[in-house]
DNA sequence: GGTAAGCCCGTACCCAGGTACAGGATGCAA
DNA sequence: TTGCATCCTGTACCTGGGTACGGGCTTACC
């Protein structure tokens, strides 16, 4: 059965948030409201520890509580037929956002690779030249694509 | 020639940041002292506009100014024979975090493609679920590998 | 050498994203 | 049915990451 409800500090718990947070997020409109007892008292499913924690992570990832605001209503499946093409560019625009987010992320893990990998010593040519370009240079100058500082 | 020169005022405009942050930056230690005129005007060189961008977009990834200081820190050759290990040990720790948030945003994307691709239709059974957990739910539960919530 | 634009420093302020506190009501178990 | 943990609302405060302001010195150009 899926009528078990959790009360706030449950919730709060099991996605490892501050109480208070649950408040701010309903505020935001990144939860819903939930149900309220008799005498007011939150109630939440238990899809709500999952939504908190898709919030935590898509933050720690970037994304301001607006964007993520916006990520989960473009992820989230419509119901009915109504397939609402706005919303769907959205998702789309969304989707170019986190593309180019990854690609910026694989420049810096191929910089820190080299770092561990070659340690100095491949690099010590480059070391040479005391105004060699710091590394990322690549993410950095979004036009002309040199690899590696030298 | 690498004697050239830039003022502050120079190096923010090519960076797209306010004059003010690069004194932040200084004082945060993100950015190297740089040279002064005699009359104390900084006198920077063109690889500071460099290091800008690369701090703005590590940001943009989600990392605090401490962590990129780090990731600077990590990704920068060394010179000299040294080799420092624990700074080598740092830069893998860096590393497995980059790769562990490539892990995370190639789901979000993964979640963005079946709303944008897929639209509603082929996603009707789940909307029939009312209690279907929400999108993305594999960066949250980093235990259970599920995939897709139907 | 005068003058406007640019920079210096210190301090104060701003916004996002929470977090804490006060004073009172509710839930639940004994 | 009493007692304590938990929750309610509203408001105040905190941290990170900047930005703005004021009063005074430097630079660069005529």
């Amino acid at each position: 059965m899926s009528t078990t409800r959790l009360r706030s500090g449950q919730v709060a718990e099991a996605a490892g948030v501050n109480p208070q947070t649950l408040r701010y997020y309903e505020r935001r409109g990144l939860l819903a409201q939930p149900e309220r007892s008799l005498g007011g008292h939150r109630l939440y499913p238990p899809a709500a520890v999952t939504t908190l924690r898709v919030i935590k992570a898509a933050q720690r990832l970037g994304f301001t509580l607006d964007e993520v605001a916006d990520l989960l209503e473009a992820g989230r499946p419509r119901r009915a037929g109504g397939s609402d093409p706005g919303l769907r560019e959205r998702a789309r625009a969304k989707l170019a956002e986190v593309e180019a987010r990854i690609a910026d992320l694989r420049t810096i893990r191929a910089t820190l690779l080299e770092a561990v990998e070659a340690g100095c010593d491949d690099l010590a040519s480059c070391a040479t030249s005391t105004d060699c370009p710091l590394p990322f240079a690549d993410i950095a100058e979004e036009d002309h694509h040199d690899r590696h500082c030298c």
